[in-house]
DNA sequence: GTCTATACTTGGATAGAC
DNA sequence: GTCTATCCAAGTATAGAC
C-alpha cells in the first residue's frame, strides 16, 4: 500500500532525481507536521517546504495521508534503532531510566515524538489511517516491553511487575508528555520527571535486593 | 475573548433561539471533535450536526477555533466539578487511585478527554489557539496536584514526593492513555493500568505507615 | 520525473433578505 | 437570530506538456 507510484529504488542512478524528492518530500513531511500539525500538513504545505511541485506528492505516495505514513515510518525507524542500541547497554531499572531521559530529552529538542501525536490525533479524519497508525505503534511498545523485561531481569520485581501494562502505560506517558512539552514550550516538567523516575528505579532496586523481612545487610 | 457575538443570556426569554443554537453548536463541537478529530471540524460539520446554518458558527463565536474552545470550557467545567466531588470523598492514595479509575472509565467511554487532546495537537495549525489550550490545562495541573497534597497529608511520603511533578505526568498519562485507546478502540489495557496503580498506592501507604527500619507492626 | 495548468471540492467568512 | 447566497482562499487530485 505504501509501495505504489515509482520502484523504491534508494540511489537507483543519480543521487538526486526520483529518490531524491521523494526523500525531500519526506522529510519536509516531517517537518510540516513537527511545525502545523496534522491538520497542516497539506500537499501544498509540505511541497512547499520541499521545494518542488505539489503534484508529486500524489506521484509518489498516492495521497496526503500515505506520504504522512512514510513520514512515520522514516522517523520511527530512525528512533527505534537509537533507542534500541542505547537501551541494550542498560541493565539495571536505573540505568534504563537514565537511558531513556537521555534520548526522550532529544526526542523532545527535536520534536519527533509531535509526528506520532499528529497522526494518532488526525487518524480520526482520515478513514483507514487510524489502524496504519495503530500498527506503527505496536513495534513501540513491544520494544518498550522487552526493554522492561530485560532491565527486570533476575530481579523479584520481574515475577511482580506486568510489563505489558506498564510498556503500555511508558509509551502513553511519552505521548503525553511530547503534548505538554509542545503546547506550552516548557521541557522542565518531563525532564524534572525523569529524575524522580530514577530515583524510584533506585529505591525498587534496592528493595528488590533486601531479603523478605530483614534489615538493610551491610 | 470568547464573550463576542450576542450578550450571553443563558434563558433569557425564550428557552430555544439564541442561547438554545449557542449550546446546541457547542454540543456539536463536542461531538464532532470526538467523531472527526480537529482536522475534522469545520464550521459546516459542527453546524450541520447541530442542525442549524454554517454561519451561525461566526455569528456567535466569531471563529471556528472559538467554538472549539467554548467546546473545550464545556466539558473542562462539567468534568472538573464531576472529578472534583468525587476525590473530595478520597483520603488515601488507594481510594484516590480507585476515584480516579472510576471517573476516567467514564472519561474513556464518553471521549471526553479526546476533545482536549484534539486541541491540543490542532493547536499547531492555529495561531494563538495554543496559548489558549494551555491556560485551559492549568486548572487540571493544578486540581491534580492539590487531590496528591489531600491524599499524602500526614503521610512521610507528603515530603518526599513533588506532587508538582507527579501531576504533570498524571496529566500526560491520561491524555496519552485517552489517545491509545481511542486509536484502537481498546480501552482494556488503560484500566489495566489502574488497577495495578492501586496495588501500588496500597503497597506505598503500607511503606509510609512503617518506622524507618523495622519489621511490620501487627 | 518534474512542472504547469486545471477541474473540482471543501472551508472560512461576510452581506443581506427575512 | 436565523437563513440564503455568495466570495474567496485553500485543498485534493488529475491531465498533459516538457
Amino acid at each position: 500500500m505504501a509501495k505504489s507510484g515509482p520502484a523504491s529504488t534508494l540511489r537507483s542512478s543519480g543521487t538526486e532525481g526520483a529518490a531524491g524528492t521523494r526523500l525531500a518530500l519526506v522529510d519536509a513531511a516531517v517537518e510540516t507536521l513537527k511545525a502545523d500539525g496534522f491538520a497542516g500538513a497539506s500537499a501544498r504545505a509540505i511541497a512547499g517546504r520541499a521545494g518542488c511541485n505539489q503534484g508529486l506528492v500524489f506521484y509518489h505516495f498516492g495521497s496526503v495521508a500515505n506520504l504522512l505514513l512514510a513520514a512515520l515510518d522514516a522517523v520511527s525507524a530512525e528512533r527505534l534503532e537509537r533507542y534500541r542500541a542505547t537501551v541494550e547497554a542498560a541493565a539495571t531499572p536505573a540505568a534504563l531510566v537514565d537511558a531513556a531521559a537521555a534520548i526522550f530529552r532529544e526526542d523532545l529538542e527535536a520534536g519527533y515524538v509531535t509526528v506520532l501525536v499528529e497522526l494518532i490525533a488526525g487518524a480520526a479524519a482520515t478513514p483507514g489511517l487510524g489502524e496504519e497508525v495503530a500498527a506503527r505503534i505496536e513495534p513501540w511498545k513491544r520494544f518498550a516491553r522487552d526493554a522492561l523485561d530485560a532491565a527486570l531481569a533476575g530481579s523479584p520485581l520481574a515475577t511482580m511487575v506486568p510489563t505489558d501494562d506498564v510498556a503500555h502505560a511508558v509509551v502513553a506517558l511519552y505521548l503525553g508528555l511530547e503534548m505538554l512539552s509542545h503546547l506550552d514550550g516548557d521541557r522542565a516538567p518531563a525532564l524534572a520527571l525523569f529524575d524522580q523516575a530514577r530515583q524510584v528505579a533506585t529505591l525498587l532496586q534496592a528493595l528488590g535486593t533486601l531479603p523478605p523481612s530483614g534489615p538493610v545487610p551491610s
